[in-house]
DNA sequence: CGGGTGGTTGATACTTATCAATGGCTGTGG
DNA sequence: CCACAGCCATTGATAAGTATCAACCACCCG
């Protein structure tokens, strides 16, 4: 039985089952720096929704083409987004706190995940540049889940009553609303079957195919290399592995030369191979 | 790595991943006998939609609470639905068959599961008389699943279209019907944990729990007993665990008295201590 | 530097799967 | 009615897969 940041936890006082296991407990939160809007943007070459990689859902994508991009990012800003950002391995989203607010990653990685009060973490999906958390935080207020920087992540933080009706005055965002529904529901089967019936090879395989396939979505594959900055901690919880057997996977795989990672790059070396381990489609 | 049914596969020719392991082979499908609306509801005991056991989102309950419950049993006629009989073991739904037509339970336990090409696979959900077999399904056609009859099953089909349709003439059934996704969507962020991060003895007194839970609001509970027709089997491929294991963990329980399972007939004796076991809440 | 974080590796333990044999039960066909 | 074929559950012996523990090294950043 896997047990994650239990160590930390121990040192640290009393367990507490709801503040991330990645959370250090030195520095308080909240540490999120809030930016002025019109700053953010400039700043550090984050690019607002104007490029925001396209996903299925992406607000971005929810423009209609006749509208001007710009007049939608207008849009969008006035829904009063706070932009912020947060530095590697600290909580965007606390398990508590989905009340009024959802996050959407607008740079970086985040991992958003379950955590048992003894420890023990299930890390439920790797967000993306554009990625919501779910769907439905955007109708319902969501709790349980923690969201956190994997990477230093640039978010903005929305309310959930403008977005909704802001989503609700378009019909073809509701459409795709339920077409993204019905991919989150598969994921999410998908994600069982991985974790109840597939050995450690195949999950780890799969995961890695994933994430490649959701980086190409968005153009950030070049060539076979793509920037993978999970730590084998993370592929681990994401897994329902132990960081020790990922690292051991892992070796496995590139002593195989299927893959290699190195210096927080990732390149596919055999992708045929790496498919017929994770016993892909 | 646990490989459901096999053999049967092997026996019978072509390994048809699709086909459901359960089927038995030598009967061909289609084989659940379509029954004439009217002659159904009186048939067998079947009490339609009249007494259909309340869940969150089921049709019974969308009925205005002013409107007479018969009445609404006439809408739900209007819907065209068939009405089906299908004996155990009989497989209620196709992977590709997701097209126009999706089932609600009236009676009896299915099993809804995704099966890998070589037999592996896993139960997402056991399904209760009132049960849609997820909301999604509802909007937007899905494959890829697997719904299979446990007990003998009396359960309707529904044309999308009309039901969709249905459904959002009626907002607060809508209202309902997002409440019903965030249920569904935490349940599967659960059944991801428990696959993921939890031993053998906790995922199966949890699954014991859940179901315990699911038919006491349906008021299937007598005392501490109810009807418990899961083989064996199910509870493995429901839990991502092997039969013979299921075995040893259940003869656990009933050692140290926590439950007693006979004649398909499930008893909690010593319900704290299995949710002690369970980690539950 | 020095501390925290991450990754690797080997030895060992534990959990769960696999294999195989047995017996009970149920429905079916002669 | 019996015999038989399938299914199901149980049990023990053994194997495989993964976790745990511990030590070590390699970073990176302050």
């Amino acid at each position: 039985m896997h047990v994650t940041g239990l160590a930390v936890q121990k040192l640290f006082g009393k367990q507490n089952g709801n503040e991330s296991a990645f959370a250090r407990p030195d520095l308080a939160e909240p540490a999120a720096k809030p930016l002025p809007n019109d700053a953010a943007d400039k700043a550090d070459g984050m690019m607002s929704c104007l490029i925001c990689p396209a996903n299925d859902l992406t607000l971005c994508t929810g423009a209609k083409p006749s509208e001007s991009r710009i007049d939608w990012a207008a849009d969008t800003m006035e829904l009063a987004s706070s932009t912020q950002l947060i530095p590697a391995r600290r909580t965007i989203c606390h398990p508590k706190e989905w009340s009024d607010t959802i996050p959407v990653i607008c740079q970086g990685w985040a991992a958003s995940s379950i955590t048992l009060l003894d420890g023990r973490r299930q890390i439920l999906a790797f967000l993306l540049p554009g990625d919501l958390v779910s769907t439905v935080s955007l109708l319902e207020p969501m709790s349980g889940r923690t969201v956190e920087a994997v990477t230093d992540v640039t978010c903005r933080k929305f309310s959930r009553a403008d977005l909704k009706a802001f989503v609700f005055q378009r019909p073809n965002l509701l459409d795709k609303l339920s077409k993204t529904w019905l991919d989150e529901r598969s994921q999410a089967d998908q994600l069982a079957l991985d974790l109840g019936r597939r050995t450690a090879d195949e999950r780890i395989a799969r995961l890695i195919l994933n994430v490649v396939e959701r980086l190409a979505k968005r153009g950030l594959v070049k060539g076979a290399a793509m920037e993978f900055p999970l730590r084998q901690r993370h592929v681990a919880d994401a897994t329902g592995l132990t960081p020790v057997h990922v690292s051991k996977v892992l070796g496995e795989f590139q002593r195989a030369d299927l893959i290699d990672i190195s210096r927080r790059t990732l390149t596919i070396l055999n992708e045929p191979e790496l498919r017929r381990v994770a016993d892909w489609r």
